[in-house]
DNA sequence: TGATGTGTTCTGCT
DNA sequence: AAGCAGAACACATC
């Protein structure tokens, strides 16, 4: 599940592998979920050249030489790699570059099929539906902002976290994590929590994604990047997965329940409700 | 065979 | 207006 740290992790693995790299050929299958037509799509891509890699929430934006930007969202189970030519493509491998001068290529692999490849002018790409409504970046935003966001809704501060317009990056995972740090109880009410309470909990969210892009991002479902291994952070995991397992701060059992349709791993004990 | 989980958008309800 | 629930998307895994 490409969340925040995830997504920074293959960005920093394309900057690495295809920087600068110039695109000569494009393979697409009818199960690629692109924007525009394949037709375009291919025309848009080949000749064009990598300038840069930007990662937005949880949104890879790839700028190409031609004025034009590649978008792209992972969803769950989205990958990039950076592969020699003579590998065998998968089944779903759903869209292969190949780049100049390189025996490698880069494929766009996704299982589920609910990640997307979009191609937009460069220009125009904020004001498309998915990037425009998105929420400041908890890496670069102040603690200050941070509160103020919450304190000034009312709702459950779990699905709050995981609202891409309210802040962008977090999913269930480090929601998770990030709540058990705070000793938050992942219902407590955004506009119950103290000033002090919500800039501790932005600095457990900034602790915590930062030890997670450090580690290459976490992989409990499939997630790998652009070399194809996978990340490190899972082993730092206190009560994402955990259920059943001791709480490491009181002992007790790490619970599991549906809050807003997802589900929350927690301590009911320390975490406190209210 | 069927339920589950997963990020996001959409619809419809209160 | 704000918040929430449920559906939809697709499919490997259990």
């Amino acid at each position: 599940m490409p969340e925040l740290p995830e997504v920074q992790t293959v960005v920093d693995g394309l900057v690495a592998t295809v920087f600068g790299k110039t695109i000569t050929s494009v393979q697409i299958k009818n199960s690629a979920r692109i924007y525009p037509s394949q037709y375009r799509f291919r025309k848009l891509l080949i000749g064009a050249r990598f300038v840069s890699f930007r990662r937005r929430g949880k949104n890879i934006l790839i700028d190409l030489s031609n004025g034009h930007t590649l978008w792209v969202h992972l969803k769950m189970t989205g990958h990039f790699y950076y592969l020699p030519e003579k590998d065998l493509t998968g089944k779903h491998d759903h869209v292969v570059l190949g780049l100049e001068n390189d025996s490698y290529n880069l494929r766009f692999n996704d299982y589920r099929r609910f990640g997307y490849l979009k191609i937009y002018p460069t220009s125009e790409i904020f004001s498309q539906k998915g990037l425009a409504q998105l929420g400041p970046e908890p890496l670069e935003m102040s603690a200050n902002e941070f509160a103020q966001i919450y304190k000034t809704r009312r709702r459950m501060i779990k699905p709050a976290l995981l609202d891409q317009s309210m802040i962008v990056g977090v999913g269930n995972i480090y929601a998770d994590e990030s709540l058990w740090m705070a000793r938050l109880h992942p219902e407590r009410m955004t506009d119950s929590i103290s000033n002090a309470k919500l800039a501790e909990l932005h600095g457990h969210i900034q602790t915590i994604l930062n030890k997670a892009i450090s580690n290459m991002g976490t992989s409990v479902d499939s997630f790998a990047g652009v070399n194809a291994k996978p990340g490190g952070y899972q082993k730092y995991l206190v009560a994402y997965g955990r259920e059943g397992e001791p709480c490491q701060r009181c002992d007790k059992p790490i619970r599991r329940m549906k809050i807003g349709s997802r589900s929350a791993h927690f301590c009911s004990f320390c975490q406190r409700a209210r």
